[in-house]
DNA sequence: GTCTATACAAGGATAGAC
DNA sequence: GTCTATCCTTGTATAGAC
């Protein structure tokens, strides 16, 4: 393993336990036993991390989401499973979401386009799922906008949410519960075969 | 208006528009031609700006928030209306909402106090509304949980992404998009005259 | 009680020696 | 590629003037 990865993987192990904000260069080289100037030769800026994390995490999103040709609701809803897994490995990120936004330029612009494609996707497979009789024909465009809004903030903040208030919840345990709020949300628009697909996803967990 | 005052709106100011760890205690105080030492002596902490912060919002919405006795769902919905104003005007703790829950003791004890009772308060208004006829009796208690769980994540985050990803709308149209999607959530567990209440709220807006 | 001046520690960032 | 020295900013603590 590369310095540089070395740097990586132990950031990432440092910042998913004590935060993004609390820990210090300095403090990544001692527990590293290199140089702070090491990792400054590597990352001119701490920020830096964050992109190359931000990039690793959606290679990883890439990697895991197989492209669905005919998505029934299982494969949906396993979907997001998946995308969730991947959201609390790097969840540091997820903490510190708004902040980096803000900050991290590089972070936001390569987010930005990640997610824009990535919505794009889920838009296609809702309206997949509407063809294929998962959800009911009376769902509307506008319902899909806002059924992909709620996607969208649930993803983006159940690590938050669950961090502040379902903190003694283990990974499996409150990955499950932002699955049944998605269930929940979903089975009101599924057909009956969907609600079967739902249920069942949700009651194997 | 007392120094503390003073100091306390300014800050407010500052920290909802360029965000609580972008300004900095001497900046507040140039800002306000005070010395830092002075902001110090009421605030020893720049913490205790923000438990103080805390304290006037949860004042705000106890103020604003009238007590239901017969709730209907426009009542519901008017609530929440009012309260995502009122968050709206104190954007900053939203904004920083993790970071301050995990370093903030104060605040976050204050905040999970009354969160608890807010959360109570929607439960009742949520069994009183099938009560009455505005939501759908097939509503089961776990639909409540699941309810409750969906507006208690929304009320948290809804600002930190209208931040993010609708950096162009103004307030107005930011609680808007919020509000509608609560109504479209809710309107599916609504009665008949549960969703025309829903319907004309949001065709209102 | 109110305010000022000053000092200190910790963190990010930079230039340059080896 | 690695490391040292140094700078700047921020939060915070203290001593003391009015």
């Amino acid at each position: 393993m590369t310095t540089r990865e070395i740097i990586l993987n132990r950031a990432l192990e440092l910042f998913n336990l004590r935060g993004i904000e609390n820990v210090g260069i300095r403090e990544l080289a001692t527990d590293l036993n290199i140089r702070p100037g090491n990792i400054t030769y590597y990352f001119p800026k701490k920020e830096d991390i964050l992109v190359e994390l931000g990039k690793q995490l959606s290679e990883l999103n890439s990697a895991t989401i197989v492209k669905l040709e005919n998505p029934s609701m299982t494969d949906f809803m396993e979907r997001y499973r998946q995308v969730f897994n991947n959201h609390y490995e790097y969840r540091c990120l997820f903490l510190s979401f708004v902040s980096q936004m803000q900050q991290n330029k590089k972070l936001s612009e390569n987010y930005g386009k990640v997610e824009k494609s990535r919505l794009e996707d889920f838009r296609k497979i809702l309206n997949k799922l509407v063809e294929a009789g998962y959800l009911d024909t009376s769902v509307t465009e506008d319902d899909i906008e806002q059924l992909v809004s709620f996607l969208s903030l649930v993803a983006r903040f159940w690590i938050s949410e669950s961090t502040v208030s379902y903190k003694k919840l283990s990974k499996k345990q409150a990955i499950n519960h932002y699955l049944n709020l998605i269930g929940f949300v979903f089975s009101k628009h599924a057909t009956i075969i969907g609600k079967k697909q739902i249920n069942s996803f949700l009651s194997g967990l």
